[in-house]
Formats: C-alpha cells, structure tokens, sequence
DNA sequence: TAACTTTGATGCTATATAACATAAACAGAG
DNA sequence: CTCTGTTTATGTTATATAGCATCAAAGTTA
C-alpha cells in the first residue's frame, strides 16, 4: 500500500442524512425538538471556543469549517454539504467548539438539542452505530488529510483539494466545473498556502490545460493528470 | 481563543480503559473472546492496508501509530499508553487500516473479535456513547494537531510534541524526565521534520537550559518555556 | 457615475527547512 | 575483542514557499 491517497470514490458519501435511521416517532420528535435557522452566505454558524447548545445538521447549503492556527491563518479542515452534518463533535467529546463554522452561500441548517440526542443515543442503538461510523469516517479523513497537508508539495495540495471539492459537492451539467464557488483565499486555506500561492499554482494549472478557470468558475479538463499530481505530492 | 494549542491537562487521558462501563457478565464474556498477544519491541501490530480482525487494546505497553506518506516518510499520527486503544477506527468506520502500529517496547495487546465488539454497542448503550467520546476526543486532537503540524515553526513543533509525550507518558520519579524513550527519527516523526531536524533543535533546547538530554533520556527543565516555545509556533 | 474596497494576478526577495555529506558514538553479532 | 551497521551529531548547500509589493479587475457603496 503505496498509495496514502484518498479514497476518491465517495469516501465520505452521505446521500442519506444519518436521520434515516430514527424510527417515525423518533422523527416526530425531532421535528419538534429542532430548530431550523435560515443563514446568510459568509454568516457565522458558531465560532471557535463557543460552547455547543447542541448537533447542527445542514439541511441545504454549503459549509466551511475552519480552524484559526498561528498568526490567525485559518485552515479549513473540513466543507459540509447538504445533509451533512457540521457540529457535532464537540457535543460528544463534551468540550467547546474547537473550529468556526462559516455558510458559504444561502443555507438551512437544524439545530438540534443536546438532551433529543443524547436521548436518541440512549435509545436508538443503530443511531448510536451510524455516528460512530460518520466519527470514525471523519477520523480517518482527518489523518490522512494531516500527512497530505504536511508532506505534499503545493501542486499536490492544491491538486488534492480540487478532487476533494469534486468529491463533496460533485460537477454541474458539463460534467466538468466544480458545483461550488470559493474564492482563492479559501482554496488557499482548504490547500495550507498562501493565497498568492493557491493563485499562482491555478494559473500553471490552467496553463497547463489540466483546469480552465473563468472566475470563481473551475472546470476540471484532466482528471487523471490532476489525480498523478496530486499522488506525486 | 486565540491559543490553538493544547489543552495540556490530560485532554484525552483515560486513566481508566473504556471497558470499565462493561457490566459483569459482558467482562466475562469480553475475557472469554478476547486473545491476549505479547508483543517484542519494534514488532508490528498491523500495518496500513490491512483488513481489521478485531479491535486491539492496549493492555500493557506503548505503541506508536503512524502513516506512510510521500516518499515512504512516516508520520505518526499517535502515540498509546497501557489501557488504551490501538485500532478501533478502521473497524468502525468499516474500513481497512489506513495506518501501521508498532510496539515501542514489551507489551501485551488483547484482540478483541469485531463480533462482540458490534454485539456489546448493541446491547450496551453506554458503552457506545463512551466509545463515541473517545472518537469525537481523538477527532479533535487530530484536527488540533493539523494545524500544529502545517503551521508551526520547527522549533514550536518539537517543543509540542515533548509536551505531548509528557501528557501521554508522564514523567519518571525525578519528575523531569520523559517517561517514554524514542529514537531521535521517531520523534522527527512525530514531529514532522526530518531526523537531522528534530537532533538539531533537541542540541538547541537542550543549550538553551530548556531541556536537558543524556542519549534517549530527555529531562524537560523549563516547561514554561517549551509551552512558549509551542504556542508561539 | 464616481469613489472605494475587495479580489485576483504576477514578480521579486527572504528564509525556513529539506537534502546531502561526513564523522563520531554506540550497539549488536560473530 | 573486532567488525559492521545503526544512531547521533554537525556543517554546508539547495530549494520550496512565505512574505511583500505592485497593479489590474471586479464588486460595492455613496
């Protein structure tokens, strides 16, 4: 096993929310016990060191999650789409928030009370499996992502990040331009670089056929050179 | 919250293993299908690319779990003490081991079948929300170490993995000294940067009266300052 | 429309750290 | 004990990428 790449193929798919597992009572309940939040894009979800009032699931809508480091440089360590869910871990570590949630666009999310999930835990075994599952998932994605963030050289980076974002929120009808709008400075923190960086290594990729860029607009025109450089490191 | 750093204080101790929630005839059951392995120093417990067979814990011992990045470079993404768990998340997440472990020095390691494991979330509730906090911990400290690893400066990355292995290890009697005794390669490893690196910055910390080293025995004479020295990247 | 702000593009310089080389110290095998 | 391979130590060089500056383009507000 030489290839520490990602599991391009919907490693972390999640067409079904996980909710799909709540017996129809269970569902009622949470249709009471959940609070739907309408967000504006760049609105601020939570923030980083706010202490969880409970699970937030995103019910449409596109999410950054983000960590501050050194010198405030942000990493995103995570995008959520539609049906995912975007805080969650903090509430069953029992600790405060440790990253910022951000929506990227218009967005719908539930906030779900920490007391209907616990309770749902308690009760529902298979929901108890089905987040130890998407936990596990996510750590995993979360290691992997640390020795591609910290070993591989910036085209890779910035490689990996672009088949990522292909991955989580898939293509438009051409088949080819990535169905999400970031701009250079959240590719840029997606990818561990500087924004002149990420801009720079767009424009060779572009010069170099494998991506054709119109804006905030990404086409993908060679997959399979994108995914070799993004193994090469 | 502007310190992104560790929450030094035990943030994932675990005195106590997770089978401590376990009633008295699922331990029976647990000690009847468990198998108990004693491993030598350096010997593999399961390496990256494996099919998980169980849930390994660690009864007794330290183990070291690391990735192989580019180039065959490894990154060990953590460090286990006695009581704790080895490989669980591959298992969980229904994958293969995307990561190796090797033991560090003696221990004795139980595998335990994935069918009690399953059987035991099942039927034990409350041992499944303590699994789901050991995962949603660990997620945690994998996403704080991210940002640790990408963004701080050699010496701030050094000087937080001693503090690290103080909190996973502790200190012998004089306490002062490591309790933990790794190769000057196995701490560039953990630390990311390369073996010349982290034998050149230890030199440096230890002229600076911040550490002192005598072979593989590192004595940390100046906490205060290593946490500066960590947080300042 | 104009004034202003943000974002994107590109070139140049500085620097942290990898890569390489060499040698001493140490450990294990015969 | 000697031989041999590994680990530790330290100096030198090369390079990837951050940091900075400038400018153009595109949005935003007045």
């Amino acid at each position: 096993m030489f290839n520490s790449d990602f599991d391009l193929e919907g490693h972390f798919e999640e067409r079904e929310s996980i909710f799909t597992v709540l017996s129809p009572e269970e569902l009622k309940e949470l249709e009471k016990a959940r609070q739907v939040i309408r967000c504006r894009r760049n609105e601020i979800i939570y923030k980083e060191g706010d202490t969880p009032t409970g699970m937030v699931y995103l019910h449409e809508g596109k999410v950054k999650i983000y960590k501050e480091g050194v010198g405030g440089r942000e990493q995103i360590i995570r995008m959520v789409k539609s049906r995912g869910l975007v805080g969650f871990r903090s509430l069953l570590a029992g600790e405060n928030h440790i990253s910022s949630a951000v929506a990227l666009e218009e967005s719908i999310v539930h906030c779900i009370p920490e007391d209907f999930l616990f309770n749902t835990l308690l009760k529902n075994n298979n929901f108890s499996l089905r987040l130890l599952q998407n936990l596990a998932q996510e750590l995993g994605f979360s290691n992997k992502r640390t020795i591609s963030l910290t070993q591989k050289h910036i085209r890779g980076r910035l490689a990996e990040s672009l088949l990522l974002l292909r991955d989580k929120y898939g293509f438009e009808n051409d088949n080819a331009t990535l169905k999400v709008y970031l701009s250079r400075e959240d590719i840029a923190n997606l990818s561990n670089m500087t924004t002149s960086n990420a801009i720079r290594t767009l424009s060779t990729f572009s010069n170099e056929k494998v991506i054709a860029i119109d804006g905030r607009k990404i086409r993908l025109l060679d997959v399979e050179a994108l995914e070799k450089i993004s193994m090469l490191g």
